[in-house]
Formats: structure tokens, C-alpha cells, sequence
RNA sequence: GCGCCCGUAGCUCAAUUGGAUAGAGCAUCUGACUACGAAUCAGAAGGCUAGGGGUUCGAAUCCCUUCGGGCGCACCA
């Protein structure tokens, strides 16, 4: 259905065309100053200024035009041309009720099905999942949600570091401590053994280990190196073990996951592009675009116009080996290969300083003919986490801070704050610990949301612990309000029905006005992928209802007609809420 | 050196991409629990949008410039 605005912004337009004006001018949105109108349309200065017109006079004639509409309650010209105007009551509840009974809730599809594939996280093999996974995850969720409910077949691709230097680094560290494994045996011709000889937990601590071992010993780096390479040719040990790693962190990273409800389509990994790195290789020697430098294959892409230095993407190090732009590059080409015409779009949510690197694979895969037009290929960047100090976040001791330890120490928070406020008292401890997790859950992820990607934002978990004011917990208390006053309702055989009758009084229209602005939120945030613009929608949502649970009777109410139109405002407040935090990734639970 | 991002209330962030009097939350101050959950609500105060110049009916937003911060510039990812 046809949201609120765009309903206006038509019949707007039609105006402007009966006075030979571009229909575009008519866009009609919400007034910047409700204390003025309801509503605004500033189309009359543009047009006056393409038209070498007066705005005054052009407004005056489509305000002319707009008063045969008959659905506004008052249309006034102000300052060099602004429209103003207020819709009737009457049009708004018929335009509620439109949504009450649209099962999508006034959101139009924007597409039909085509694939989209956003890939995001990124976790490493063998290291544990820290903070700076953590933007990535609930950004990347988000948009998934997003272009799911618009109508795409949104596919999550984990896409596991499972390929570089840091497999060669943890293998030649393995071999050091243990080289009588069988894996580092290169005449060995048995099975190797189904259960590694490892736990996770060794793993992720060996990692570091090697790498800190790499920095400070170039021998290291070299025996690494070279590990990495014999690993990426093939060597039969160091895959075998490569795969129990894979297997081990796989493992990791899905609990991580489900601790914040985020789940993959796509469990791939960069090794996954390995079989195809020769076949590429000979599709781009074929194509003649591969140039040789100081030793290393590599593939130009610095353009004329530049106005920078565009180092050319690595195929291949000079020792052999391949990196990230490779596998990145590989990959590439395996999702336009197996999903064809139906991938519309390929949306990475990887850390801003990765722009130059997207910006060469997007351009080699577009210089290999792998990409046109479609698939579009968008990196959202997105910024640093900071702490209070405006320095990368860390522990309190100045160590990384554990993806695990972020919630567990989120859900400990809200577990205090339940029991200061003396709330789910009566419940029993496993329903407490849920309700916590939930809220904690919450926090994080609208904190994180709220943010616009790009900037680097300050991550104050002391601030959390408050969950006051624009917060995930404030949202979640406003939405558990509702849920138990429209329990009551029902325990008093009250129905709830879409086909209500709403009544609008002073203190009910700020409510109605503000349900009707859900599609705008939601365009504004798929458009430019920033989830942000959706957690200012919820919160002022929230904020709404509960400024009219403050003001209105509801179940007190006498007047039965009026009682029946708040509580159908009350249940698609609850509805919208819902959708809303669903897209945020955020869960409410039943009571708090 | 070249390039990208950023600078908005004491603090943390918005501003529908060029619109009106720049909005929220926190903190501060006033008031409100016999009406459904006070993690709440109603209100007050807080600004030369880093500085300067320009473009136009109109600039936090676009252009130029100065200052300040973050980041990136092939064999790590």
C-alpha cells in the first residue's frame, strides 16, 4: 500500500502538473515545524526558481488546487513559499485503518525475489571473536533484515578468514610444539585423525602466541610464510589441519552468534574460493589483464581521472602465495557464477579502512567483465568502536575485550538494574536470566544501531547501565507495557479487531500521526543503508505511546467506542514496535 | 607527500541530503505515583554548527581556505 506521505506527495503533484509544473516539486513530508502544520511541501520555491517565477504566486495556485482535495483541515502559505497544511481526521483514520489491516503494515515490496548477498563479520580462524566483531555483526543483521522484509532473498555469507598468513602462523606454531603430528609428516600416506589432538580454547590461545612470535621474529614471519603457502598449495597435513581449525571455530563463532540472534545463510569461508583461484587465474591471463611487478602477479586498475595513487589488486606475492584481494576477488566471481542474473546486489559490511581494498576488487572484478551493471557492489564502512577515552575500546586491564565477555557483562548489567527497579520479581531465576539477556542484548544493539555506520562512535558500557532515555531498554519497556495492557484487554474479553473504529481527540492524534511515518523510516534507512534512522522511529514511537499512556485513559476508559479506537492504536503500536525491533535484530520479551 | 572520513549544547548523538526558530538523550533544575508497569511522564535551562571567505530567496549541509582529530596509501587481514 501507499504510505501516508507518498499519498500526499501524488496528490500534491497532480497539482503542480495541472499548473505545468514538474509532479516531482509536489514531494510532500513531514513538517519540521509541528507546532505550524502536520504537514509540508517546499516544491513551490524550486519550481519558482527553475520557472524564473514568483514561489508565492506558484504556491497560491496549487494551494488553490489542493483545496478541492477536501481532505485538509487547513492549508497555509508561509515565509518565501512554503506550503503548510493539516489532513482531516476523518482521512487519517481511514488511512490507519488501511495499514491496521495490511499484514505488511503500509510497507511496499521493493523487489521481486532477486538475491542479495550481504557478507559481514568476517571472523578469523583460531582467534577468538572480540568487540570489533561486534559492529560488524549487528549493522550487517540489520541491513540483511532490511532487505529481506523489502523483498529481496537476503542471504547472510559469514565469510570465515580461513585462507591468509594466520592459518600459516598457527600451523607453523603447531608444528613447532608438536612435529610428531602426522599432519607435519610430508611422507605420511594415512588417515589423519578425525578429532584433533586440540580444544578450541588452544587454539585460540596459540594464535596469539604466533602472531606476537611473527612481529617479533623475522624467522617466524618467514616460517609462517612459508607454511601459509605450502597450506595454500595443497599440502595435504596442513589442510587436513586447516579443516579441524575451520571445524573447531565454525563452532565458536555459531555460539557467539546465537548469543545475539544472528544467523547465517551462508557458512563459507575464503578457502571455500580456493578451487577456483587457477580457473580465474586462466579466465584473467586469457583476458590479457594481468601485468607483472617486482615478481608478484598483479592486476592494474588506476584509472586517468584519478586523482590518487590506485596500487593495483594482488593476484599473486611474488613468493606465490595469494591474499585477501585474491580470495576477495575469487569469491567474487563463484557468487556471480552460482547465482547469475538473479544477484542483484553483493553489500559488504566490512571496517571503513577496508575502502581502497573494495574499491580495487570492485574494479578488477568490473575490468574482468564479472560485473556490470549487476550485481551492485556497495561496502558499507563502517567506523572504529571507541571507549569513554575516544581510543579503541579495550578492557579495563587495556586487553581485547571477548565477544563473549561484551554480552555476558551487558546481560550481568541488566540483571542488576532488574532487580534495583524491582521488576520480574516473582519470576524464577531462568526466566530472570532470559529477560536479561534479552535487555542486555537490547543495549548493545541499539547503541550500535543508532549510530550512523561510517562514524567512529564511543561505546560506554557505564552509560549502559542505566538503559534511560533513547535506549533499547526503554524501547523494550514501552513495548512490554503494551503487551500487558493488551493482556488485560483480552482477560476482559475485550476484542481487538482491525477494523476498530478510531476517534481521534487532541491527545490521540500525535499517536496516529506519528504510526503513519513507519514507511518513510524504512525508506530512508534502506535507501542508504543506515539503520539509524530506524532506532530514531522506534524511540520516537515509543516515546509517543508512552507520552499518551501518560495523558489518555485506556482500559479506564468509560466512553466503550473510544476505548475500542486507543486500544487498536495501542495494538498497532505493538505491532509496528515488533517489526520495528525485528529489523534492529532486538527480541522483546514477554514481560521485563 | 597524496587521498578519504570527521569537527554541532558540559557529555553522547540527530537533522528526511539546500529549507522555516539546528533537534533528542544523559547530566543540571522544577513538578507528577489511589489511571493500565515511575526503567515513566510534564516542564525549564543549555548553540556564532571549529575559524574565515564564497555560491543564493535560503547553508550545519555545496565550493575555497585555515586550524584541530581519526584513518588509508601492493606482497598482514
Amino acid at each position: 500500500m501507499t504510505s501516508l506521505t507518498e499519498k500526499l506527495s501524488i496528490l500534491t503533484g497532480k497539482a503542480f502538473t495541472t499548473c505545468n509544473l514538474p509532479a516531482e516539486y509536489g514531494t510532500v513530508r513531514i513538517s519540521d515545524r509541528p507546532d505550524l502544520a502536520q504537514f509540508q511541501c517546499n516544491g513551490a520555491m524550486g519550481a519558482a526558481k527553475a520557472a524564473k517565477k514568483n514561489p508565492r504566486e506558484i504556491a497560491d495556485n496549487i494551494v488553490r488546487h489542493l483545496k478541492e482535495y477536501g481532505i485538509f483541515s487547513k492549508i497555509e502559505i508561509a515565509g518565501p513559499g512554503f506550503i503548510n497544511f493539516d489532513i482531516t481526521d476523518d482521512y487519517l483514520t481511514a488511512h490507519l485503518s488501511e495499514i491496521m489491516q495490511n499484514s505488511r503494515l503500509g510497507i511496499e515490496k521493493y523487489a521481486a525475489g532477486e538475491t542479495v548477498i550481504v557478507d559481514y563479520v568476517g571472523p578469523n580462524v583460531a582467534k577468538a571473536m572480540h568487540v570489533g566483531h561486534l559492529r560488524p555483526t549487528i549493522i550487517g543483521d540489520c541491513i540483511k533484515r532490511i532487505l529481506a522484509f523489502s523483498g529481496y532473498n537476503a542471504l547472510g555469507d559469514v565469510h570465515i578468514g580461513d585462507w591468509g598468513l594466520q592459518m600459516g602462523q598457527v600451523i607453523s606454531a603447531f608444528a613447532q610444539r608438536h612435529p610428531e603430528w602426522s599432519y607435519f609428516n610430508p611422507n605420511f600416506q594415512g588417515e589423519y585423525p578425525e578429532q584433533p589432538p586440540f580444544n578450541y580454547s588452544e587454539l585460540e590461545e596459540i594464535y596469539p602466541q604466533a602472531s606476537a612470535a611473527c612481529k617479533a621474529d623475522p624467522s617466524q614471519l618467514e616460517k609462517a610464510q612459508q607454511a601459509t603457502k605450502e597450506f595454500q598449495g595443497g599440502r595435504a597435513g596442513y589442510w587436513a589441519l586447516g579443516q579441524q581449525f575451520t571445524t573447531l571455530s565454525k563452532a565458536h563463532i555459531k555460539q557467539n552468534m546465537d548469543s545475539v540472534g544472528v544467523k547465517f545463510e551462508i557458512w563459507k569461508g575464503e578457502a571455500d574460493a580456493a578451487s577456483l583461484i587457477p580457473v580465474v587465474e586462466k579466465d584473467l591471463r586469457e583476458k590479457n589483464i594481468f601485468e607483472e611487478s617486482q615478481g608478484a602477479l598483479v592486476i592494474p586498475i588506476a584509472k586517468n581521472s584519478d586523482n590518487k595513487e590506485m596500487p593495483p589488486l594482488m593476484y599473486y606475492k611474488s613468493d606465490g602465495a595469494t591474499t585477501y584481494g585474491t580470495t576477495d576477488l575469487v569469491t567474487l566471481y563463484d557468487r556471480v557464477e552460482s547465482y547469475g542474473a538473479a544477484l542483484a546486489k553483493i553489500v559488504y559490511v566490512v571496517d571503513k579502512r577496508q575502502n581502497l581494498h573494495f574499491e580495487q576488487v570492485f574494479r578488477a572484478a568490473r575490468k574482468a567483465g564479472y560485473v556490470q551493471e549487476a550485481p551492485e557492489l556497495v561496502h558499507i564502512g563502517f567506523g572504529t568502536l571507541n571507549g569513554a577515552d575516544g581510543k579503541p575500546f579495550k578492557t579495563r586491564e587495556g586487553g581485547i575485550m571477548r565477544f563473549d565477555q561484551l554480552v555476558t557483562m551487558a546481560k550481568d548489567k541488566a540483571l542488576q538494574r532488574l532487580e534495583e527497579a524491582n521488576l520480574a520479581g516473582d519470576l524464577d531465576d531462568a526466566r530472570k536470566q532470559d529477560i536479561a539477556h534479552k535487555v542486555g542484548v537490547a543495549a548493545i544493539k541499539f547503541a550500535d544501531l543508532s549510530n550512523q555506520p561510517h562514524v567512529d562512535y564511543i561505546f560506554d558500557m557505564e552509560r549502559m547501565v542505566n538503559f534511560e532515555g533513547k535506549t533499547g531498554p526503554y524501547i523494550l519497556y514501552q513495548a512490554v507495557r503494551i503487551q500487558s495492557l493488551l493482556r488485560k484487554a483480552e482477560e476482559q474479553n475485550f476484542k481487538i479487531s482491525g477494523e476498530a473504529v478510531i476517534t481521534i481527540s487532541d491527545q490521540d492524534r500525535p499517536l496516529a500521526l506519528l504510526l503513519t511515518e513507519m514507511p518513510d523510516a524504512f525508506d530512508a534507512a534502506l535507501r542508504h543503508y543506515m539503520p539509524h534512522h530506524l532506532c530514531d522511529y522506534a524511540y520516537r514511537l515509543a516515546a509517543g505511546f508512552s507520552s499518551f499512556y501518560g495523558n489518555c485513559h485506556i482500559l479506564s476508559e468509560s466512553d466503550e467506542a473510544r476505548k475500542a479506537s486507543r486500544l487498536a492504536l495501542c495494538a498497532l503500536t505493538c505491532r509496528q514496535l515488533a517489526l520495528v525491533l525485528g529489523w534492529l535484530g532486538i527480541d522483546i520479551p514477554e514481560r521485563m
